[in-house]
DNA sequence: ACATTAAGTGATT
DNA sequence: AATCACTTAATGT
């Protein structure tokens, strides 16, 4: 635990706060496709990713879901700054294991004393929530002017990139689920996307050509 | 061999 | 771009 910490975040964190969190924070491993958090959990704890990658959904009242970003190592979650700035409050996204992952989970108490105690935790919270709030907005905007087509592309590359790894392994189904679309739309662009040579299509899987 | 699940297609809105 | 209805292909038992 203590080299996985130094790996990602000790470039930044003082000797002191690494133990700290070493003492402190629970050590803990999702399985592939395993929930780290569900909408409407009660979150008391703010995650760091050491291993591994996250997909980050949110969920309409029909069920209906939209995949936002993913969370790749050294990241951490910014929806718990958050409930870690006000009182304990539900969460409004889901985090899903896209591979087996390795969190560290720090309490919240934990988390407020550090904010205060110890300068780099301070900027590397503020960093990662910068980065967050731009990816949100990226998130935004491919939504509002991308077309299906584009979406489509761009949410293979960005899978490919986090999983860094050309060959995905996924149905068009539980694609058509992350962009809230349907199966049938999925796999006429993809057709399409494969006729271009962007891609190759093979059943349960997809090799991303043009990165 | 049969059932199940994934993917492809035309037609309609 | 969504939905329906249907076909075809791949895979599991």
């Amino acid at each position: 635990m203590r080299d996985k910490l130094k790996d990602f975040f000790a470039v930044q964190f003082e000797e002191e706060l690494i133990e700290e969190i070493i003492e402190t924070g629970e050590l803990k491993f999702y399985r592939e496709g395993e929930l780290m958090m569900d909408v409407g959990d009660q979150i008391n704890f703010v995650p760091f990713l050491l291993r591994g990658v996250f997909k980050i959904l949110s969920e309409d009242e029909t069920g209906g879901e939209i995949a936002m970003y993913f969370l790749e190592r050294g990241d951490t979650c910014a929806c718990a700054f958050i409930n870690s700035l006000h009182n304990p409050q539900k969460s409004r996204i889901r985090a899903i294991a896209e591979i087996d992952s390795e969190v560290i989970l720090v309490s919240l108490k934990n988390f407020d004393e550090w904010m205060v105690k110890y300068k780099s935790f301070r900027h590397y919270v503020i960093e990662s929530y910068s980065i967050r709030l731009r990816e949100m907005i990226d998130a935004i905007d491919t939504l509002a002017f991308m077309k299906m087509d584009e979406r489509l592309l761009k949410y293979l590359h960005d899978r490919a990139q986090v999983l860094r790894d050309t060959m995905l392994n996924i149905t068009h189904q539980e694609i058509a689920y992350d962009l809230n679309t349907s199966r049938v739309v999925v796999s006429r662009l993809l057709k399409q996307l494969e006729n271009l040579g962007k891609i190759k299509l093979n059943r349960n899987r997809i090799e991303v050509l043009d990165l």
